[in-house]
RNA sequence: GGGCCUAUAGCUCAGUUGGUUAGAGCGUCCGCCUGAUAAGCGGGAGGUCAGUGGUUCAACUCCACUUAGGCCCA
């Protein structure tokens, strides 16, 4: 690592002589991060960062790529904090912490982008336009986008996200490219490829197929019809109907059959009220479906129903001119069949088949030698010669549900509101639709998927067997292939006459086949000129396909080094990833690919640790979305509270995996509150440090000699604080972390730490009450611990802000992100210490109740406070913090009680439930409230003894050591006050003496006031002249000079009532006297 | 329809293996402090822990159901 050099940014820094430099207050949060950047850029903080860590020791990250021409938001600070923010700590732990940014640049985003720029609606425009120029300006797009940045850099560094954006992995480059065809090649070698026939949700506005993880990413509510079709039933005398429902009207053109389930119960019923004549057929227990009363007259099951005909809604099937289908196959059609896969949950229990548009329907058609008639062509129309040829498919559904209405076909229409999926791109809504695609066969190895998904640390830890292992449960095999121009395309060329096929894993195998130019370029129309010579002897052509983007993205472990080809090793010491982030909308994206990739290629998982982040929503609570314009501005954000407050609000609000309100309010708050207070704590060290040229060397261990209790307090408490944060922080936990370092800068080393040793820092170094020099010198340097210790705690989640301060304290390196996280000094912990300060801010703060019960200001000095104790060993601990108590609360004496001892404390006894409970069972109740009821003299016999025989509803208990709590709950003739187990008595009674004291010290609050206003610096010597009418406030003053002079820095105080008429007087007034005072600032 | 998550003070969130006065911050009301001062501190009020039922001596905590919201899948 680097040696000291210059100092870091001093941001404020005004005055180059002073040592720690002053605040300026008029710098924002904004002001200071730019100023923290530009040092950053300036000394290639963050390549040294990764550089100087060097050695062995590495910690691997994966970044997800962001498509090319999205936008940033909110949001994606928020899972970037969290990367950064592990990937910092390693950092500072001595890994080399590599992190390479990636794009995703293939696909349908960039496509639909280049479409609407050239104004087209449909795929053949494409074709029509040529694939060549339309690929290019594909490729020109992502370059720009990456050139020019649509504010990803900005958003990056602005946020202080550390990834190197200057070497990024683009997945559409000829390096990348060849790696994920290496990677299919290797599929393809084990069988795993293969071409088939299936139902596949379907874009038809794209016209392609989309992977099932594609589908999960599109889902939304619509309105879609719901109707209740009538198919007459043949052969039968009455006129009877089969009652189907569907959701999708369209399909009924290719109805060639009802599906019903073998075993369920199906009725024949007539309606009581309106034509008798006129049956209907569906299952039992969906009868509530039906309008009005009906009467049943016929039963049977399923299975019995089967093969059963009935007339088809409609004749164009059988009349199409140009049918694309043999109609042959018609002679089978309409008619009842049979499967489980039918419902009885809504519906009729009845359901249409159309096999070319369901997964189910496909199955059972296959089965029962039934047509898969497809009445849709590729680019959504409806092809069957009808009077809806022409139609986009869900177009028609009104004008069907006309015509079946005009032939009494139709029993009831509704709409209903249901999830449907849509197109994750471009909103079209999507079909299930029969295609010839490209397959993974990923079910093969979905045991090696579940497997090592076991291996993997999720966070939150549900998501494992959760999401994502019910995923993997439920594997389907994965569609590959997209009929599309710009994407990898699919490395696969089949001869034309023997269909053999040769899966090409590398651009070496072209090059002894065929002259690669130096141009060569593997994208669409280039490649698909490319053949070869089959061993049979025909030609074999490449299939025409793409790639699934996703499998893009899931490969960038290895294509992001062009593995194989290139850097093995690189690639072999960073698999798998120590640990990735990304929103859980990635369950089934990225997460999945990566997983579903990698672990055939390399036979284990690809990342270790994985942190799940939520949504973000608005400060309502609602989805942010453009349409509502509630879309928070990062970069306004930033700009008003600063990168380092919005960084910690987004960790410490909630845990990251659940969704949170986001809100501005409240980030404004931490703002203040958190960065305020650090700020003021340091200005606090700096203002004295300054004035008394102290200069800190070594930590604060090498001033243990002159380390009071308070010291050893906070260092005890920092040090449990830098232990708590390593065992987070190892288990990719930052909330805890994030809300503990806020905790004890704002509570224990702002607010009691500092609050109370204000005066350790300006009193005079000859302090007349014999305190050491070495006694102020144990303040600067444990504060100064802190402070610095903090600074490095907080670093990678306020890596700006940590910065400056790490600077301005003078810290060792360059840059805080160079310097290592602290490591605990276990030796330094002590927890009971811990445990008898927290005691002594109860007591404390039962005081101050206290007083303000009794109207007595904390200025006022009272004699004495009582503590009841439980034993000696309570009183040692006690007296050890007694000093902090009576400084904070303003008493001369604690005096203590061993509460068996006093009568005057009247004690309470409380059952403890968990250890009695457990033995006495249904008895405790009563136990208890016997317990409740204990006579002082039956405690005190538990007390003394330690045991104690009780009766409760006739039983005999015997209650031991442990089985009750005792605590004072009173003390006769005193103001009482209790908390938990702790109780205090304050005695309030006001002596002469100690109402002087307290008026000489409302005088010094004068006095200071005075101080101030008069605009004298802290370390200005005075003189005071004072006049008053009161005896009592001279008395006082006169009493009490030497305090006064201490607290006021006043080398003489005048009060022979001599005015000095050359100076301001002041007037005041001193427990309702008035007094006049004068300030003399000396030379 | 299925799966997962969530529901605690006006708001944002804590709440250990079930154990007895359910906590914090903000807001609000009252007060204090004034050598960190365009700061700081304390105190009070505020909760049928979504609802119902169950298990248990004991339930915010475990179970079931219901309601509301979110996410995912059909």
């Amino acid at each position: 690592m680097s040696a000291k050099q210059d100092r870091s940014p001093r941001a404020d820094s005004t005055d180059q002589n002073v040592m720690y430099p002053e605040l300026r207050t008029s710098v924002s949060p904004d002001e200071r991060e730019h100023l923290v950047l530009e040092s950053w850029k300036q000394k290639h903080i963050f390549r040294r960062s990764v550089d100087e860590r060097a050695g062995e020791r590495t910690f691997s990250f994966y970044e997800g790529p962001p498509t090319v021409n999205g936008t940033p938001g909110i949001h994606h600070v928020f899972s970037r904090t969290i990367k950064d923010a592990i990937c910092r700590y390693k950092t500072m732990c001595g890994f080399r912490v590599e992190r390479k940014a990636g794009w995703d640049t293939h696909g349908l985003p960039v496509e639909i982008a280049i479409e609407k720029e050239l104004g087209f609606k449909h795929k053949r425009e494409i074709e029509e336009y040529g694939v060549a120029k339309f690929n290019e300006k594909c490729r020109e797009l992502v370059y720009s986008n990456i050139g020019r940045d649509l504010g990803w850099r900005e958003l990056t560094e602005r946020m202080g996200y550390w990834v190197n954006m200057d070497d990024p992995y683009i997945t559409c480059t000829n390096d990348y490219v060849e790696s994920v065809w290496w990677a299919l090649k290797q599929f393809h070698d084990k069988g795993l490829i293969y071409k088939g026939f299936k139902i596949q949700p379907y874009c038809p506005r794209c016209e392609t197929a989309l992977s099932s993880h594609e589908v999960s990413l599109g889902y939304d509510t619509a309105k879609d019809p719901s109707v209740f079709v009538k198919f007459k039933r043949r052969n039968v005398p009455q006129e009877e109907y089969f009652l189907a429902w569907t959701t999708t009207p369209w399909t009924l053109l290719a109805n060639i059959a009802l599906a019903v389930h073998p075993d369920v119960d199906y009725v024949t019923v007539v309606n009581t009220r309106k034509d008798k004549s006129e049956r209907l057929v569906l299952a039992e227990a969906l009868l509530n479906k039906l309008e009005g009363e009906v009467e049943i007259v016929g039963r049977k099951k399923g299975r019995e129903l089967e093969g059963e005909r009935y007339e088809p809604l409609f004749d164009y099937l059988r009349t199409a001119a140009s049918p694309k289908f043999d109609k042959a196959a018609l002679e089978h059609a309409w008619r009842i069949v049979a499967d489980s896969y039918v419902s009885t949950e809504d519906g009729t229990g009845i359901v249409h088949q159309a096999p070319a548009f369901g997964e189910d329907d496909y199955r059972v058609a296959r089965r029962e030698g039934l047509p898969v008639i497809l009445t849709v062509a590729g680019n959504g129309e409806i092809n069957l010669d009808s009077p809806y040829k022409g139609t986009f498919f869900k177009d028609a559904d009104p004008d069907i549900m006309t015509e079946l209405k005009q032939k009494g076909l139709l029993y009831r229409r509704e709409t209903i509101e249901h999830t449907y999926p849509f197109c994750w791109r471009c909103d079209s809504p999507l079909l299930y639709y029969a295609r010839d695609s490209w397959y993974i066969r990923v079910t093969e190895y979905k045991q090696a998927l579940i497997d090592e998904n076991q291996k993997i640390n999720w966070q939150p830890p549900e998501i494992r067997n959760g999401r994502f292992g019910n995923w993997l449960e439920e594997l389907k095999d994965w569609g590959l292939s997209r009929e599309r121009f710009w994407g990898t395309p699919l490395p696969i060329w089949i001869c034309e006459s023997c269909e053999q096929q040769k899966c090409v894993g590398g651009f070496s195998e072209f090059k002894s086949a065929h002259q690669v130019h130096d141009q060569f370029d593997p994208h669409k129309p280039q490649v698909d000129e490319i053949t070869f010579t089959c061993s049979c002897g025909g030609t074999m052509k490449r299939t025409p396909e793409v790639i699934d983007v996703w499998f893009d993205s899931g490969s960038m472990p290895f294509a992001q080094r062009h593995y194989p080809f290139e850097n093995k090793d690189v690639f072999e010491q960073s698999y798998p990833a120590d640990y990735i982030n990304e929103g859980i909308d990635q369950t089934r994206g990225w997460f999945y690919t990566l997983h579903a990739i990698n672990t055939f290629l390399f036979g284990q998982r690809s990342f270790k640790n994985v942190i799940v982040n939520d949504m973000l929503l608005d400060k309502h609570g609602q989805k942010m979305s453009k349409s509502r314009g509630n879309v928070v501005n990062p970069f306004d954000v930033m700009t008003q509270f600063g990168a380092d407050a919005t960084r910690w609000y987004l960790l410490s609000a909630a845990v990251p995996w659940k969704p949170r309100a986001f809100n501005e309010d409240d980030l404004a708050e931490l703002e203040r509150k958190l960065f305020g207070t650090l700020t003021n704590t340091y200005g606090f060290f700096a203002l004295y440090a300054n004035i008394d040229r102290y200069v800190h060397h070594g930590d604060a261990g090498d001033h243990r000699a002159g380390h009071t209790e308070i010291d050893r307090w906070i260092l005890s408490k920092l040090n449990s604080l830098v232990r708590q944060c390593r065992a987070d922080l190892e288990s990719y936990e930052l909330t805890r972390p994030a809300r503990a370092i806020q905790e004890f800068i704002i509570e224990e080393l702002s607010n009691w730490y500092i609050r109370r040793n204000r005066r350790r820092f300006w009193k005079s170094e000859k302090s007349t009450n014999g305190a050491s020099v070495s006694d102020k010198q144990a303040a600067y340097a444990t504060l100064y611990e802190c402070l610095l210790t903090v600074s490095k705690l907080m670093a990678p989640i306020a890596p700006f802000f940590s910065d400056w301060l790490y600077g301005a304290l003078g810290g060792p390196f360059e840059s805080i992100h160079l310097d290592a996280y602290p490591d605990a000094d276990e030796s330094l912990i002590d927890e009971a210490l811990e445990q008898r300060m927290e005691a002594a801010q109860i007591a404390s703060s039962l005081v101050r109740q206290m007083r303000e019960r009794a109207r007595i200001r904390v200025r006022q000095p009272l004699s004495r406070i009582l503590i009841p104790v439980a034993n000696r060993h309570e009183i040692a601990e006690l007296r050890k913090v007694e000093e902090v108590i009576r400084e904070e609360v303003n008493v001369k004496r604690v005096e203590y009680v061993e509460s068996g001892d006093s009568d005057v404390i009247k004690l309470k006894a409380k059952a403890n439930f968990k250890a009695l409970g457990a033995r006495l069972g249904k008895a405790m109740k009563t136990v208890a409230s016997r317990v409740q009821k204990l006579s002082q003299a039956e405690i005190r016999e538990y007390q003394s003894t330690g045991s104690l025989h009780i009766e409760a509803e006739g039983e005999d208990v015997r209650l031991e050591r442990g089985d009750l709590e005792i605590f004072a709950e009173d003390v006769e003739g005193w103001l009482v006050s209790s908390e938990g187990r702790m109780t205090v008595a304050l005695d309030t009674a006001i002596t002469p003496e100690l109402k002087s004291e307290g008026m000489a010290r409302e005088f010094v609050n004068r006095v200071q006031n005075l101080r101030k206003d008069s605009g004298f610096d802290v370390t200005d010597r005075i003189r005071i002249f004072v006049q008053s009418a009161s005896r009592d406030v001279l008395d006082a003053i006169d009493v009490h000079r030497n305090l006064i002079r201490e607290e006021t820095l006043a080398t003489e105080i005048l009060s022979d009532g001599k005015i000095e008429h050359d100076l301001p007087a002041s007037k005041v007034e001193i427990l309702e006297q008035d007094v006049t005072i004068q300030l003399l600032r000396m030379g």
